[in-house]
DNA sequence: CTATAACTATGTTTTAAAACATACAAAGTT
DNA sequence: AACTTTGTATGTTTTAAAACATAGTTATAG
């Protein structure tokens, strides 16, 4: 659950065991040699809306922001990701542009691997093939999950939900109560679609009913069994 | 664009050219000697949320609403599909229970292919593999529009653009005007996050604004270009 | 062929959430 | 240190959409 793991040593393509498990030796080699690590920090773009992909992204450690943009730059969070995974395969496959935009949110190493490499890889290998399928499933599941949240549940029920995913996500700090992830009220916001007065606002009222304690950007949960009702209910 | 084709003759699996038509003859063989063939009539249940998957399901014609259940039972369309396609199949392929249900909206043709079977095909066939992955990233790309659309946009907004998705998806009849499905207003409602009631009101709002006409189901489109305004700017 | 249910339509009321308006605190710059 | 920017907090107003109410209309079943 920790977020520590980056802070020992810098990972490499061997992390990524979605990819680089299901490999031959031989194909291992073929990806060792033939990809790039790249290294971003915070706020950096590591693709945009509109682009075109040029390979596979694969995070190796750290954190992102995937958004698209709304309505009169309100943005939408859909995607908080994390090591290890994919981000931005969904425009490569379908042979299109970007239709999100990934931010770095903690430092990140990232691993490039360039859309020939890729392919030639998935021709030889059906089990990298079923991993990569399996990531859109899972993916496309929480997407339809989120949708219907995020048009039925009222404000509450959208917050608290979106503090319950980032706990799943991010997982708890060493205390067991400290949300892995420091989002600014925009970010939470975005994430659950309302506006940022609306998240601190409702953050508060979480806070007077002693689900959470707020410290800036610290979030603790106190009650997850309350935010489990409000999401359900709410 | 027409919807004519499945009364000409009743389609077989070659007909789902993304399955078939990536095969070797042999494996076309093994396929067409291990799929059975289902037919529905209007309103009968396809799947329904929570069953698992026991196979790949391809639409040979007809119409099919793919729809999750909401917060106090509203529900929610995630999906109108038609044939040639694949229906069904994220949560084969994520090894879970379907999160949403498919029924037929106009009489289908439906091609069940066993897990097992179709998991042997993919083991063999790479394209199938690249077939299906496409079919993903598509259906995964659309569900990201949607998400921000129906979450940010307006009732006029999401009503126009619910629209034009289905011209999209089922196009018109011979006239050229006349959307190619006949669905409710609740349905209508649910495929654009509101209540039946909004849908009636913000239809007949387009009808004064002669962007459209309707007789009971029946919607003839007049002015595109009004209704892709509407769907930008509201 | 009536009865019952499902669908469509429209007006009225209520409510949730956005928009707006300040204000204060923290962080970063010059 | 003074200044600017950015993020957080709260109160007030406005508005979009839901909820509610009622009624006509069309299907469907007994």
């Amino acid at each position: 659950m920790g977020t520590k793991k980056g802070t020992l040593r810098e990972p490499t393509i061997k992390d990524i065991p979605q990819l680089f498990n299901v490999l031959t030796p031989e194909e291992q080699k073929y990806l060792l040699t033939n990809h790039t690590t790249l290294r971003y920090r915070k706020n950096q773009i590591i693709y945009q809306e509109g682009e075109r992909p040029t390979g596979l992204l694969c995070i190796g450690s750290g954190k992102v922001k995937i958004y698209k943009e709304g309505m009169m730059g309100r943005d939408q969070i859909v995607r908080m990701a994390s090591g290890p995974g994919f981000i931005g395969y969904r425009a490569l496959f379908a042979h299109e542009t970007h239709i999100a935009s990934a931010v770095v949110f903690e430092p990140c190493v990232i691993f490039h691997v360039a859309r020939d490499v890729i392919m030639k890889l998935m021709k030889s290998n059906n089990d990298l093939c079923m991993n990569i399928i399996q990531s859109f499933a899972t993916e496309l599941g929480f997407a339809r999950f989120r949708t219907v949240s995020l048009t039925q549940k009222h404000i509450r029920g959208r917050l608290a939900e979106s503090l319950l995913v980032l706990r799943d996500i991010y997982g708890y700090e060493a205390d067991g109560h400290t949300l892995g992830i420091y989002l600014s009220r925009e970010d939470l916001a975005n994430f659950s679609n309302m506006t940022a007065s609306n998240a601190i606002r409702t953050l508060t009222t979480f806070v007077k009913e002693k689900a959470l304690t707020v410290d800036g950007r610290i979030i603790r949960i106190l009650d997850e069994q309350k935010l489990e009702r409000i999401s359900r209910l709410g």
